[in-house]
DNA sequence: CTATTTTACGAAAACGGTTTCGTGTTAATA
DNA sequence: TATTAACACGAAACCGTTTTCGTAAAATAG
């Protein structure tokens, strides 16, 4: 019944070779003979053989796998990641283990763990919130002082010399704020994340930047930063009961189409009332009543660059260490909560 | 620089004892005497020594891998369907490598052969829609006869002798039509795909039976069955100017929350005029304006109990072939999109 | 017809662990 | 004091490959 996988050695048993025999003849090697790499190859094929991968994976110290250690898959913008990385690594040739740390420093330090002791050829991260507030990156330094590839991408830090992909957040921030003075709105708002955040922080930098250059002065009570990625209801409601405004730029799509459900709830009509921009082109951006205009990210993009960073790194013999970081630019994608 | 990993046979050398000897002291074992069980035990700390897992699952033929194989990871549904997955995998030692077939029959073969030989200890799939419709599944087979475990989950196939996790999705279609025809609703349509997939299949049944049930005759004019569940807005809004309805019925979220806005751009108000009523309980059903009514189908629960059925047999020495099925009930999360 | 080169294959080491079994030394028992 | 048991460790096999190296036998050259 469990006919188990055949090995080398079992083909070598029925045909009274020997096993290095075997194996030149199924790579064909011109030090067998006709005849026998004739029999063996009929034999293998007969009988469905294929190479244990763990085998040559101990042996060649590759295991053709990518691990991907992300913060979440349910954002739209992650999930594009790891479709992209999936899809590049896949046509090399290679798997992808993908560990979720929930926005924990512990849970990324244990499956960086997991994964770092041979069961993958390289890293491709997004850091937990938590890391990024602690600020401890001994768990990622350790891993390239073992000479263990590692791509950090959009949730990146420079104190780990690494390659790196991100996009412009300030741009993004900077176009979309633009966008919105542009319309002619006066009170643009910010609902955005604690600056620990490396994105939250220069999507905030964007922001004023755009606000000072058009001679905007930045006022503090039309920025709301919440404490984390979680959508908070409670404090966006609040922030609507207190706040004048006639324009909002969300640092991701779930607050942006929050706030246009508060704000049809209070009244206003969107956009012709208050213009909404959010970041990240995914499902809610899309099918949102009214769509939402948005930054897009380019996440697919990004991981299929990211994955090949990672495979070039990897498949580079010499250990030269030079280290890219990539910018993406993002693009503005209107839809209809803005007045185009 | 590159200090790359410590093994048994450096700790020996260094030490001056046998391979075996760390071996024993590393695990305690008894055979050793305290001292240079300490000895070593503070050598391996030191040196910061990790077992090499590639070595280790050569040794006893387990990865502590699990291969997950789904059509695609932005749907919804699918997305926390493999963190329910994840979760319980992590908790119970095990690594998630996710292959993505993208509804393609060859993909998911490829997919399957590259993980099967010896990369993992188990399969958690669901199937491609291009395998649902060619019913063709001897690479589910193979895989099986080969002793390695399989779960199948949500888009199954009776044809395969393994482990399944399903929703009662025909139970699901009929409690939501039945809610739709309790407000009275006398022309509720359906917007499904074509009956090769297994879950579409059961909720038109499940649509039809309580349309029966009420003595409502089935109209194939209230039924739009899509080739593929890729969006396909022209069909949708074709079928819109062409039917007369009052409540629509459709087999996911993004059909649904495009069917909100149709309607609305056709000037009916939701829920007053038309009601609707999507699956799965996504960021869309929640986000969207009005908010999605939607039958409910605990993905992260599915994960879970996978994960567990498929670790289950993966541990249980005994290969007694006693397969299970797990039916799930889905529920109904009452929200703006229909009068409640 | 010997000397040399091919040809065709096998033995063995290596990858990094685990585990069984054997054995020399010491300590306990008769 | 002789015998046995306990202790502490090492050798070697094994998991399934790949690859280097050695070598009979056959083919060719001289």
């Amino acid at each position: 019944m469990l006919k188990s996988k055949i090995t080398l050695k079992d083909i070598a048993r029925e045909l009274e070779v020997s096993v290095s025999t075997v194996s030149k003849a199924l790579k064909n090697s011109e030090e067998i003979s006709r005849d026998t790499k004739e029999k063996v190859q009929a034999f293998a094929r007969l009988y469905n053989y294929k190479p244990n991968n763990i085998a040559i994976s101990l042996k060649n110290k590759r295991t053709k796998n990518i691990g991907v250690v992300i913060p979440d898959i349910v954002h739209y913008f992650f999930n594009t990641v790891v479709r992209g990385i999936e899809k590049y690594a896949n046509a090399k040739g290679y798997n992808v283990i993908v560990c979720l740390s929930e926005e924990s420093f512990d849970k990324e330090v244990i499956n960086m763990e997991m994964l770092a002791n041979g069961s993958i050829d390289g890293f491709i991260m997004s850091l937990s919130s938590e890391t990024q507030a602690k600020k401890d990156y001994n768990h990622l330094k350790e891993v390239t002082q073992q000479g263990i590839p590692v791509v950090l991408f959009d949730r990146i830090t420079n104190e780990v010399d690494c390659d790196k992909v991100v996009i412009d957040d300030q741009l993004g921030a900077y176009t979309a704020t633009q966008k919105l003075l542009q319309q002619g709105r006066k009170r643009v708002a910010l609902i955005t994340t604690d600056d620990y955040l490396s994105v939250a922080k220069s999507r905030t930098e964007g922001y004023t930047k755009a606000l000072l250059d058009s001679g905007i002065p930045v006022r503090d009570e039309l920025i709301l930063k919440l404490p984390t990625m979680e959508m908070d209801e409670e404090a966006i409601r609040d922030f609507f009961n207190n706040t004048e405004m006639d324009a909002i730029l969300c640092v991701n799509e779930i607050f942006a189409v929050f706030s246009i459900r508060i704000a049809i709830e209070k009244g206003f009509k969107v956009p012709e009332d208050i213009s909404i921009i959010g970041f990240t082109d995914g499902m809610l951006a899309k099918y949102a009543n009214p769509s939402l205009t948005v930054v897009a990210q380019h996440g697919e993009r990004m991981g299929e660059i990211s994955a090949k960073m990672l495979i070039d790194k990897v498949e580079d013999e010499s250990d030269e260490e030079i280290f890219q970081t990539k910018i993406l630019e993002p693009t503005l994608v209107l839809r209809d909560s803005t007045i185009n």
